[in-house]
RNA sequence: GCCGGAGUGGCGGAAUUGGCAUACGCGAUCGGCUCAAAAUCGAUUGCCCUUACGGGCUUGUGGGUUCGAGUCCCACCUCCGGCACCA
């Protein structure tokens, strides 16, 4: 027999898959569906088509490949699409420097893409292939945000946003990394433009909720999202400028520190600190600092050991609740971006307020007495920022803090000074980009109607073809001036399009809906569809993408729920986050010229090798550094099982082993089993890949061992066969090509036609079992006991071992431990 | 600083409920096959002492619980990831 050669094998059956569209499924009431199976919905993250496929994109695929394999062969009616998340910044980037269309980049990428996920032998159903860059898609996405539009989920107003110098663009929050521009490392600054948003601040509270409703997600990646959401619960206290009769709102989440108020500071980009400080002496200085910060970048304003500045404004407010007046400042440590820009400070319980308070001289108060003065920073044991009695707080002295808050709370409320209040990190979703490759907004500005939502029946607004990608600081589609104007769809008259287009998190929140009916032209997806395969019972993809694309995606799909168009709450039941793949212990990058391409691997030493090296490397959750003798050792290993193949094939006649298996033949037909309890329990267990692959690996082994002494009767020799082929079988998850090869040469059948083996449990128990014995709990002798014999027997036998009996000898047994069927341990003394 | 994850051979990593530490793979050493090499098949491979027989030690560190701890408890150290002046 030749010796593997995995090109041939992957080629025969990917044309097989292909051919017969194995992996493709219907709809309900579509031809071909078959109802009496319960669905599964498995799904890796779209890739980002940028020139070629990396190892992530390989590691991703074989994870959930295998997954989807699993299911199908245990009955489950698997729906695995794939596609690709089209619009960004790189092919733009790339247009810019080269001139080159984006599409035309873009559908390169998607075709090398395509033609590696199919050399991969990945299980996909490409009926249902989509690019989120084609009108056919697009369309879809603009209506969603028409849809969230009409609802007043999407709207549009002045707001600070990062702008990248040098780049001349706004860049998205993910597209600043410490405060630099992540493609060229430019410092970003803030700029208040008209940007569109979406009302994600909205759900921020089911959003939290709703994690109850997930079946299996990794902890970490919900407490991420926690935290990013950021909800805290206080109270908003109203202070009041006597001088010039303004309000000041604060958010507190300590409101029972009130007392302890000595001062007040607004941020500098305050909208009512130029009012406050006109016209009094240190207005210059005020705004000299005002200036100063505004054009600091947000990595030096972020800057860990940040000394504490700020200017007094010369003004003051009132504390509602005891009438004191106290000095107001303007200092950077506040954020307009938080709460209401400004805090009222409390620097005895507070240590940034304490820091502050140092700095400049003010009076620091305790209102909260605290216990263990000894770990505190000053004498007197302030900042204190734990519970404990009220002090120098009127008539909440004494009262317990937490008390104390609520009642502060009631009174402020019942004063009209305050109420309880909740506030959010999250900010709502910027949606819109000056850029030219992603999806119009579908909107048009008339100076009669104003703003004016296309109507649906005019989608898709086409992306133009246009000649020059490079931004100044506008759209480039600005300069489309053909295809800006146009006319008011409600009168008629001249109107401008919107030249914003979409963030590609838009497209990417909602591409598994459309996976579920992609070739619909009347309708995003028809609703019987899916709600047959919603929510996607297993997702899978990095761990990156824990936050932002997990969160915009569980957003749309509640906005979408409740605007009638699905009936999940939740888009991804299961969550599965990979570990990123290093090498030579440092991320990928083509800087450190450090990058493994998967092409090369699949190349020389077959798509089932690479495939099965990944999963093999270590747990899937966890990172692994890429070893080219990894690679090998897996590789060596398949073609082990291929020449087992071969030789077995040739050497027994195909045959289930019976009954009576004796010695090496009952031997490796209780591995064989083994290895089946073990692989479907390492699925089951969260997906303990390298512990199932290796399980195989010892079957493997044992073939190898035994085979020689088996060939020679019927029963051994059909052994050897079951044994073989069920290696196949259990590796074919991860070794499709292969697994499919030999199971068709040792049974004739199609592996994945097949269903999953179930172990015989009478195999998994032998008759015999080493007895471990141990005196005073070290080790001293195994010995070959019955499987069920009883606890005398085992003590008796223990005893009689010569290894045990020169620890015994001159000392007293004061306790004996047995564990049937495992261990005996001679307590002495 | 806060939150999360992890520390086991030369390396990647295994170890159901507290019960044989180091499965499987890599690397290394030796042997068969070969004119030779590769491939392959087989053997050995945690550390220390010992010619050997055998013995001792070992899961980041230090304590504890237990007949028995990689696993449970307490304290600490290191590394990785996320967030970070969020009032």
């Amino acid at each position: 027999m030749a010796s593997y050669a995995p090109k041939t094998i992957e080629q025969k059956w990917q044309a097989v898959w292909a051919e017969e569209k194995t992996w493709e499924v219907a709809n309900p009431g579509q031809p071909g569906f078959d109802e009496s199976k319960p669905k599964s919905y498995v799904l890796e993250m779209l890739p980002y088509p940028s020139g070629e496929p990396h190892v992530g994109h390989l590691k991703c695929y074989a994870v959930g490949d295998a997954i989807a394999h699993f299911r199908r062969r245990h009955g489950f009616e698997v729906i695995h699409p794939m596609g690709y998340d089209a619009f960004g910044l790189p092919a733009e980037n790339n247009a810019i420097k080269t001139g080159e269309a984006p599409r035309e980049a873009t559908e390169r990428s998607i075709e090398s893409f395509r033609r590696q996920f199919r050399e991969w032998g990945i299980s996909v159903d490409w009926s249902r292939e989509l690019g989120t860059h084609t009108p056919e898609y697009y369309r879809w996405t603009q209506w969603i945000f028409l849809q969230l539009f009409e609802r007043g989920l999407a709207y549009r107003t002045e707001a600070p946003v990062q702008w990248c110098p040098k780049d001349a663009t706004v860049l998205a929050n993910e597209q600043v990394v410490d405060g630099r521009c992540e493609r060229c490392g430019t410092e970003v600054v803030q700029r208040n433009l008209e940007q569109w948003f979406f009302r994600i601040t909205d759900y921020a509270d089911r959003l939290l909720a709703d994690f109850d409703l997930l079946e299996s997600w990794p902890e970490h990646v919900i407490t991420m999202q926690r935290n990013w959401i950021g909800r805290s619960e206080g109270a908003e206290v109203v202070f009041r400028c006597e001088e010039i009769g303004l309000d000041f709102p604060v958010f507190t989440t300590r409101p029972d520190t009130l007392f302890g108020a000595t001062f007040f500071v607004l941020a500098p980009e305050h909208p009512e600190l130029a009012r406050l400080v006109a016209g009094t002496p240190g207005e210059e200085e005020v705004r000299e600092y005002v200036n100063r910060i505004a054009r600091e970048s947000a990595e030096e304003r972020g800057a860990e050991d940040r000394e504490k500045t700020g200017v007094p404004l010369g003004r003051s407010v009132v504390n509602p609740v005891n009438g004191e007046e106290i000095p107001m400042f303007v200092a950077d440590y506040v954020l307009m971006e938080y709460g209401t820009g400004a805090i009222m400070a409390v620097p005895g319980h507070d240590s940034r307020d304490y820091e502050f308070a140092r700095a400049f001289g003010l009076p620091v108060e305790r209102v909260i007495e605290g216990e263990d003065p000894e770990s505190a920073r000053d004498a007197r044991g302030l900042p204190y920022p734990g519970d404990g009695p009220m002090v120098n707080s009127g008539r909440f002295d004494g009262k317990g803090n937490r008390e104390a808050y609520e009642e502060m709370v009631e009174w402020l409320a019942s004063e009209d000074r305050g109420r309880s209040s909740v506030n959010y990190r999250l900010r709502d979703w910027l949606v819109s980009r000056q850029r030219y490759w992603g999806a119009p907004i579908p909107i048009v500005y008339c100076d009669g109607c104003g703003t004016v939502p296309v109507p649906d029946d005019q989608l898709p607004v086409e992306l133009p073809d246009i000649e020059d990608y490079a931004p100044r600081g506008k759209s480039p589609l600005a300069a489309a001036e053909d295809w800006v104007a146009t006319e008011c769809p409600r009168c008629g008259g001249p109107a401008r399009r919107e030249t914003d287009t979409m963030d590609t998190f838009v497209d990417s929140s909602w591409y598994f809906i459309r996976y579920l009916d992609p070739r619909n032209s009347e309708a995003a997806w028809d609703r019987a569809a899916a709600d047959h395969w919603l929510a996607v019972d297993q997702y899978i993809g990095g761990v990156e993408h824990a936050i932002l694309h997990l969160m915009y995606a569980r957003f749309l799909t509640k906005a979408l729920a409740d605007l009638g168009h699905l009936g999940v709450q939740e888009p991804f039941a299961n969550l599965f986050a990979q570990g990123m793949i290093t090498r030579d212990g440092a991320k990928m990058s083509k800087s450190k010229g450090n990058t493994v391409s998967p092409g090369d691997y699949v190349e020389r030493y077959g798509a089932d090798s690479a495939r099965t090296y990944v999963c093999f490397m270590g747990p899937p959750e966890r990172g692994g550094d890429w070893a080219d003798e990894g690679v090998e050792g897996v590789n060596r290993f398949l073609s082990r099982l291929w020449r087992l193949c071969g030789e077995v094939e040739e050497r027994t006649e195909a045959a289930e082993p019976g009954e009576g298996a004796q010695g090496d033949a009952r031997a490796l037909l209780a591995k064989a089993h083994w290895g089946i309890e073990k692989v479907t329990r390492d699925f089951e267990r969260g997906f303990q890949f390298n512990t199932a692959i290796s399980a195989v690996m010892e079957l493997v082994n044992d073939a190898y061992r035994l085979k020689d002494g088996l060939y020679g009767d019927p029963e051994g020799a059909a052994t050897v066969r079951f044994a073989t082929a069920t290696a196949a079988s259990l590796i074919f998850p991860f070794a499709p090509h292969l697994g499919s090869e030999v199971f068709e040469r040792l049974t004739g059948e199609r592996v994945w036609e097949r269903a999953w083996p179930v172990a015989d449990p009478q195999l998994l128990v032998s008759d015999t079992v080493t007895l471990v014995v141990q005196v005073n709990g070290k080790l001293r002798d195994r010995i070959e006991a019955g499987a069920d014999a009883p606890r005398e027997e085992l003590l008796a036998l223990a005893r009689a071992s010569e290894k045990v009996a020169k620890y015994l000898d001159g000392k007293e047994i004061v306790k004996e431990v047995v564990v049937p069927g495992k261990l005996v341990n001679l307590v002495v003394r």
